[in-house]
DNA sequence: CTGTTAGCGCATTCAT
DNA sequence: ATGAATGCGCTAACAG
């Protein structure tokens, strides 16, 4: 049986709430009583039991989560997972509340961070965007006590205490050795469309793919890179005209959302089979994509995963505990059409 | 807050005795205050505090895990993430016994089956081989009402409860797909070799290999399977006399485990970089082929995740509880040099 | 058949 | 500075 404060106690020959006062390092305790009481807790090899220690408390999580508008689909389902987590609040102790905010719009985001703050949460989970005013939001929640994990896109400047996403130059840099090996006999330039050059994940994952194809397939010109904004409409337009400009074109990889308009563009031109594409995200649209042959592979980050994640994060920091390292490590994922997961994502 | 045992009683008019019979299920109540009792669970919403009912019942899940010996690097990992999980144990609830039986052998493996059923555990946990009596061994736990989850290798003719693993013939899929399409200009045949034709997954992998070889690379002749029985000195010989005797060798896909010999027999021949290799399971050595280009690509399934799903599933089956579909499911990872995980495996 | 009572391991008043 | 008592939500003996 493992031990429990009744045996420290008896061990140390003090009361529970003495052990109590130890254990939780609070105040109002003689050196020497202390020092009795850890040397039991080493003894007996101690931990404590957090189900219980949580039920005695009564504790709930109060957590929140700011997330992008728009369409998006990618962004669509991370919400739906932090729904899913919200019908999980009752057995998971959480109570989770959601903003949502413009999508590239800094000020908005800072506004929404200090919204969070007054509501003294336990923690926040953002998709963070990479500029002054959104560091300075998330140091003064931190500064509160309150634990903060960034979400998707990281901000490394802050004081944000977990990133719940993948390491973008590594995507980047994965998805340039896939184009470099996929590209096999055709000649041509390879085009990329992101997002915004504003969130450090698109930013991050050009670097990576640059790279990459300096390596991988050296001397294959790269076009300068467009603009999306994560917009179906806005990234049909600009890849259409990519590919009614470069006839030649052999390679486009999209490092942003808006794999609709991608897809879209493509086929519309009839060059679905000749342009060997690479975009982001699992989402209905680009898994049938990539089984129709238009995508020819495709990253993912499981954004369920990141939510679980975030929250455990959020949990443990709460308490001031730690997490499995290994679990909270969120993977790069490359899908091709044979290794789609079973359900629709 | 959220509706307690005490609510329920209160609205029903009965005791919390009663309550706690209906809420699980067990005999002794009457048709009529049974239903007044539901009525009451429905109209509040409620749903049972887990961690209380743990608490209170101070249960344990006593569980057994089956895995091979050899000194196969996954399995040996495998076994480590499952000392992993005994480490959790006082805070998982979980009481976990291992045993290890030989490889590839299927009376051994039914003989630890029934071993483990002597020692009556809420679950099981097992590597399986695809043999009559390891069917008929599982089969019997089961009536015995403990719990099964097939780990790694599944055997699909059984009642267990779960598979943790992936799908193979996915996997094999996948490999294909990404041989075809790495091999590029190389002429010359492809060689497959195999651990043993006796456990599932390799079969599976095999049939999935084939189909999508036929698809991506059609025409491209495949050498008859060699099975090296995941040992790498038999994986070493077997490979080196392969070199030998194709001197045109353009891809070899190990599906199995015995890494080691691979790399060490290609890169003996100085044919690293000729031949076009794709393997499985990432382990230290894998990665370092990875990394200098011995090895092209690396299919991989999570053990950790494996292991620790498998805990879940076997809790939850224990308590006759459903679990989350999506967490439980292990994808089949694709590994290029640019999307290793930062920890070494 | 149904109800009372006493914990599970811990945190938290309120006394002393 | 320390201790006794009570309760968190649930289960399990033991009574009726």
């Amino acid at each position: 049986m493992r031990p429990t404060v009744h045996d420290i106690a008896a061990r140390a020959g003090v009361s529970l709430a003495t052990v109590d006062r130890v254990l939780n390092n609070r105040p109002g305790v003689r050196g020497v009583t202390r020092d009795k009481v850890e040397r039991a807790i080493e003894a007996l090899g101690y931990v404590r039991d957090v189900a219980a220690a949580n039920l005695a408390k009564s504790r709930i999580y109060p957590l929140v989560f700011i997330l992008p508008e728009g369409d998006n689909t990618f962004m669509r389902g991370l919400a739906a997972e932090v729904e899913a987590a919200k019908a999980r609040s009752a057995v998971e102790r959480t109570a989770i509340t959601v903003f949502s905010v413009p999508a590239f719009d800094p000020e908005a985001l800072a506004a929404a961070l200090h919204k969070a703050r007054a509501l003294d949460p336990a923690g926040v989970a953002v998709v963070a965007i990479d500029a002054p005013e959104v560091v300075s939001a998330v140091d003064a929640l931190r500064e509160d006590g309150v634990a903060v994990v960034t979400l998707v896109s990281d901000l490394p400047g802050s004081s944000r205490d977990h990133f719940a996403g993948v390491d973008n130059v590594a995507a980047g840099r994965t998805a340039g050795t896939l184009m470099g090996r996929f590209l096999g006999g055709r000649n041509g330039p390879v085009a990329i469309v992101a997002g915004s050059m504003l969130v450090r994940d698109h930013r991050d994952r050009l670097e990576g793919f640059g790279a990459a194809m300096a390596e991988s397939a050296p001397g294959r010109r790269l076009l300068p890179v467009v603009e999306g904004h994560d917009d179906p409409a806005e990234v049909d337009r600009l890849v259409s005209n990519l590919l009614a400009d470069q006839p030649e074109l052999a390679g486009i990889y999209s490092l942003g959302a808006g794999n609709r308009g991608l897809i879209a563009a493509l086929e519309k031109a009839g060059r679905e089979k000749a342009v060997c594409a690479i975009a982001h995200e699992l989402t209905p649209h680009s898994r049938a994509a990539l089984l129709s042959g238009t995508l020819d592979a495709l990253l993912n980050q499981d954004g369920g995963h990141e939510v679980r994640s975030a929250i455990r994060v959020l949990k443990a920091r709460a308490d001031g505990l730690s997490v499995i390292g290994a679990q909270e490590r969120i993977r790069i994922e490359i899908f091709l059409k044979d290794n789609l997961p079973v359900d629709p994502a």
